[in-house]
DNA sequence: TAGATTGTTAATCGATTAACAATC
DNA sequence: TAGATTGTTAATCGATTAACAATC
């Protein structure tokens, strides 16, 4: 399904409703109206309507919305339900804890490998995610289904890395190094998690408080 | 000093300028107009015065900015030279790879310490960081100055462990939980980290694409 | 001086909020 | 039926972009 003219500011809520109706369905919570959802998220109840009516019709006149009902249309909005592949590069720290704490399949994505070029982690597994040589990177590449690739690498070799596999087909990243990667391919979509960024928004604010 | 008025979008815009003037000083580029400046962050001249017109006159017409100057201004703007105080929460993979990986020192922040409850990693010593135990904190915190907490512990535990915090005290949180913090002090600062949020932004890009 | 580029004011665009008829 | 609450249209608000006088 394609559509046109979501607001970046919707597609960035969608996942707090997702969030917030898990959390309701396993109070139990059975049905919810835009106005008491929006009280727990302060959200106003027209945004949270106006935000749904973007993909369709999921309440009821004088009932409001079945949670369970919602969660799972949400859910497939965000393509949980679409079985995504994703390989790591650099298991070094940072994919290391990724590996080990994030819950990749309540997202949709399955992590099929994780590459990195320290001799002593390759051939090593984590989670059972299998840690192959960075060599073997281009032909697993060519030979397998990849939807996203997570970039937990140096600075220094995030861009290089991210042409490299743009040429090799990659249309989804999922970049955690501090740098603005770019693609003259507008299919290729790139996710940041800059950390320096984040804390430095946090530092002005305590500074301006 | 503080400031009034200044809307998110543009204290989110601050890092990324800042990131690209470190860069072009590290390039060397003494100086760079609005508009050579947009062209390589892909944002229009007027929105770029815009931004840096709400903090002051740094720029000089028909030249421009000086790169250095300006790089400066806008870290003096986000607080790097500041000397924040930060500690730890959770010394287990993710909070070990950000002792590890993340250049704190380049954002004005000093890491104190961090706390875990794994007796197997107290006492010991990350980058020079002590761990403490989880029972010090209290104290720590009563007796030390800590203008931000990382939160890098279990979900299940996250807004008790903020409650805690806040009633001691703290008043900035930079959390890495997938869970919504609150606080009914306006005062105390959330800055999150939702990497699940991320993925499923993505997640959504490349299903609609 | 002439050209370039700022800081700022005005115009436009888009996102959020309010209002309300439809209807469960 | 009466009350509640939706989906949607209209109004408002805020952010982005354009324009331009000031001036280096």
């Amino acid at each position: 399904m394609k559509r046109e003219n979501i607001s970046d500011a919707v597609i960035r809520r969608l996942p707090r409703y997702y969030r917030q109706l898990t959390e309701l369905c396993s109070r139990g919570v059975v049905r919810i109206s835009s106005h008491s959802l929006g009280e727990e998220m302060n959200i106003t109840a027209s945004q949270i309507r106006q935000d749904f009516s973007c993909f369709g019709e999921f309440g009821q006149q004088g009932y409001g919305y079945n949670v369970e009902e919602l969660r799972s249309e949400i859910g497939h909005i965000l393509g949980v339900d679409q079985d995504h592949h994703l390989i790591i590069i650099g298991a070094g720290n940072l994919g290391h804890a990724l590996l080990h704490n994030f819950p990749f399949h309540t997202t949709g994505f399955h992590v099929d490998a994780a590459f990195d070029l320290n001799q002593n982690l390759v051939g090593g597994s984590i989670k059972g995610v299998p840690i192959l040589d960075m060599e073997e990177l281009d032909d697993y590449i060519k030979t397998n289904t990849v939807d996203v690739v997570v970039l937990t690498i140096p600075q220094a070799v995030a861009q290089q890395m991210a042409d490299r596999l743009i040429e090799l087909g990659v249309k989804g990243f999922w970049n955690f190094t501090n740098v603005e990667l770019s693609s003259s391919d507008p299919q290729v979509q790139f996710e940041n998690i800059h950390f320096a960024d984040s804390l430095l928004t946090l530092s002005y604010r305590i500074a301006n408080r």
